[in-house]
DNA sequence: TCTTGTTGTAACTATAATGATTACAACGAA
DNA sequence: TTCGTTGTAATCATTATAGTTACAACAAGA
């Protein structure tokens, strides 16, 4: 089980429009850079368009930030683009037994406790912005250049 | 995308074994409390075998906790199903552009900031021991009693 | 020793999600 | 009016999950 690359695949969009904002970023251009196909761009720029975190063209074509990258967190993107249903990372088998006490108890149980492990994970990805994201790769492509 | 099963079941099971020592637990008899069918019981009983969290009596049939509760944690009983590739939660698109600065350092600095919201939801799992979890279930058996 | 119930596994199926791709109508600016 | 682009439907291959049947190997009691 991995979370679709539809999460890595829109923050990339996202740095590309923040560091080439003067470019036509249009599906295919961007398809060029994440090594995909347009139309994966088109559907993932849909998902952010949709919460208003990009304006899209259409016609003339190109994509562009709708908001300052320091209001854009990383929690929002991987909402935005529905990798994993709110409060569902983990599946839970659904009949267990009402006869067996442990069957009518155990799953509230483990959604409490698995909820815990999930809700840390997304206050990390709440605590990270895309300004801050932007830097980390900033720096690293300065480095490397 | 959601875990698989396959860890909330096991989750069921280990329980199953601390609540119910005496009894004959056969995998008929856990796949009746789990809901499900034997064989996806034998399977994931063949995976807590394999890191020793249980043994299993091949012929006359049962299966025993092979450690202490209080010395299972959650994350051991995660790995053990191997519902998650280890360090892999998000799967990062595998082929960026190297000749854009963005595509050639994007999966460097997505990798370093997604394993730390993995390192987060997994060090929750490492803190709740099967022995926590089996005292919120009798609680909760206790109380709907 | 034979019988019985169980485990361990292979094989197969259905279902769903992912990612890629083709196709094309609708759109917008030059 | 033309041309490049977006939005979206439809299709496909691949993979994972969960369930199921089948059966050899096994262990213990009669």
């Amino acid at each position: 089980m991995k979370i679709s690359s539809r999460f890595s695949i829109a923050v990339h969009i996202l740095s590309l429009l923040a560091i080439q904002p003067s470019g036509h970023s249009t599906s295919d251009w961007i398809a060029g850079s994440v090594g995909t196909n347009p139309v994966i761009i088109r559907r993932v720029l849909g998902q952010l368009k949709k919460v208003k975190l990009v304006t899209v063209r259409a016609g003339s074509g190109g994509a562009f930030l709708a908001k300052s990258l320091s209001e854009i967190n990383l929690l929002a993107v991987y909402r935005a683009v529905d990798v994993v249903e709110e409060g569902r990372l983990f599946h839970i088998h659904e009949e267990p037994n009402p006869a067996c006490p442990v069957g009518a108890n155990i799953q509230a149980v483990l959604e409490l406790l698995l909820s815990r492990a999930q809700e840390a994970m997304e206050k990390i990805l709440a605590d990270v912005t895309m300004e801050e994201l932007v830097n980390v790769l900033s720096k690293q492509i300065e480095a490397r250049a």
